[in-house]
DNA sequence: TCTGTTGGTTTGAACGTTCAAATCGAAGTA
DNA sequence: TACTTCGATTTGAACGTTCAAACCAACAGA
């Protein structure tokens, strides 16, 4: 049976009160340095650890992370990814990662209520944003403290709170390009529907890179407006299905060559036999040697820990307000294999 | 801002003592129906929800689940999807799933140990159980409760402590018997160094079921030893690149069908053309047309909370001993698809 | 000498819950 | 009547921590 250690007992055996064990914990410069250090070789020895849910009752903070785990839809998610480096990052950082799942917003936020209540999260870390995202709003008119792993959607500004994401248009404009320079100039796009910001904005990058390399003019880099690019491109539901179809009909159409929003879809367009980009960089991309654009998962992870933290353990109680909302955006890297 | 509200709110308005309410909610039968009533439309009314931290304070449970997330290795895990339906199944058992991460087990055991004194989570979930495993005799000396997914290899009567898996044995004879009903006679087999328990069971399918086949004699099901199986049989370091290479040494050897001990190596078999069968039935498998053999993992993960929750809501505790150990074997299912 | 300041430490209380024991009214039994 | 028993409810204490305030010795300035 493993006796419990408490402050109490660390305290009697470094002859000291409670109160100095606590600040040697907490507060160490409060402390005579001979006393900080009998202290710490009491704790040493009887392996004392604090116990999280009496420090929680008087502070309130229980250095939990809340994180809903996403249902594996196509399997050709990333998400578990994200979550390893979280998890990894909020152990560095004193944090641990508690899971929620919910099918939408709604059951989402009755989650949220559900865990404050119980648990008491210091933080939650959201994924997969999108646009009308009631979450973030539910949350901050609470003043409660979160992260997003995806930009807030449909918010010109970027938002007021803290994001981390990955652009997802400098993956596909890099893509883009990597094919313009092996030679292919008609390069056909495979995206989802409209509407989707992560749809929208990798389509962005591959939309201005053809405008730039058609050379019209300079300049206007944001220009989004489809000039002759309109042909060249095809929504899909995301399934492999309708990317091979629509790779048949975009090669029929005159293309060369394929950017995809997905591994999803660039598997089935690597059907049609032209060079195929991917987006994710899932196992499946591994497996049949898919060239296609990674996240950086881990980093994106430590990110939002430290983004977190950050908050968290500052001074005046990590109220928004104090600096620049932290906005990062990552770089995607492109995972060249058989297919481009 | 969240008020928070506390069981003596609910008290007040209910006009009982703060232990009534709590009775209401731990021990309804102690309460007259009507002040039970009562007390649970204050409950409703004021949003209650209690405060686990000075719950666990009281009584030591925290209803927390501990699970370590998998290192990601070559992506054709099965481990995110079990870890979501932990977190539903707990959820409905009401509790919650918190991560740590380690890369041994010794780290493991340290890491228990942390948790144990920060967090008391209730229970501890493990994965990847091997031989030799150190982390199960450190939690059992103890007395903490948990559960593997994955059986105690090593122990011949199958452990004191209990466990859930699949059947990996019945799933490599299930695809054996498959390709022998497609007429195959001389179906090899692709397989991990001998040593690790679940590639080992996965191996003794085949063999059972090609002895069998042979009808050198009836009965005798357990046999294991190879008679002319073993030159239809290649062991890997379970990479796709080694797959491949056995599935043609197979095939030259006279192989006409391959079962695989996973999908990784299946997917270079099915280079060779031949009929493949995987296991684990990853995206990967999806992807490209893998027939494989798929884990039960939300039922997996639905026993594993059914299991633990069995011990740790008994009356007495939830100490070992009462009871047969509860080992549950689950059947894989095999996904039919193109390669066989 | 008195007063104030400072660094280091201790003491009492409180966080929200549940256990154990106490209380109370009603009903049953001798 | 007095004594038990029983069901329903309340009261006091405790879990382990940290906040706020108190304490104390040493020292400085008037």
């Amino acid at each position: 049976m493993p006796e419990k250690v408490t402050i109490a007992d660390v305290a009697r055996q470094a002859g000291v009160s409670r109160q100095t064990v606590s600040n040697v914990l907490n507060a160490p410069e409060l402390v005579r340095e001979e006393t900080r250090e009998r202290v710490r070789q009491a704790v040493e020895q009887l392996g004392y650890r604090v116990n999280q849910a009496a420090r929680r009752m008087r502070t309130g903070r229980s250095r939990l992370l809340a994180v809903r785990i996403e249902r594996t839809q196509d399997g050709m998610n990333v998400f578990d990814r994200f979550l390893h480096g979280l998890t990894e990052s909020a152990a560095k950082a004193g944090y641990r990662v508690i899971l929620y799942s919910a099918d939408d917003d709604r059951s989402e936020i009755a989650t949220f209520d559900d865990l404050l209540g119980a648990y008491e999260p210091d933080a939650f870390v959201l994924t997969s944003t999108h646009y009308g995202d009631v979450r973030t709003s539910w949350l901050e008119e609470r003043g409660l403290a979160f992260v997003t792993f995806g930009r807030p959607w449909g918010t010109p500004d970027g938002g007021g709170h803290p994001w981390v994401d990955v652009d997802g248009a400098a993956g596909t404009a890099a893509a883009t390009r990597r094919l313009a320079g092996a030679g292919h100039r008609r390069i056909g796009y495979i995206g989802w529907q409209e509407g989707s910001g992560v749809g929208d904005d990798r389509r962005s990058g591959w939309a201005r890179t053809m405008k730039d390399l058609s050379g019209t003019t300079t300049g206007d880099t944001d220009g989004d407006k489809s000039g002759d690019t309109g042909v060249l491109e095809r929504r899909t539901d995301g399934s492999t299905a309708e990317g091979e179809a629509a790779a048949r009909e975009l090669i029929a159409a005159g293309a060369t060559a394929l950017v995809c929003v997905s591994d999803s879809v660039a598997l089935g367009a690597t059907q049609a036999g032209v060079p195929v980009v991917g987006f994710d960089d899932t196992p499946v991309a591994a497996a049949i040697g898919l060239t296609s654009l990674s996240q950086p998962l881990s980093e994106a992870a430590a990110c939002c820990v430290e983004v977190l933290t950050g908050r968290l353990d500052a001074p005046d109680g990590g109220s928004p307000g104090d600096g620049p909302p932290d906005h990062v955006l990552l770089e995607p890297s492109l995972v060249i294999r058989r297919t481009a």
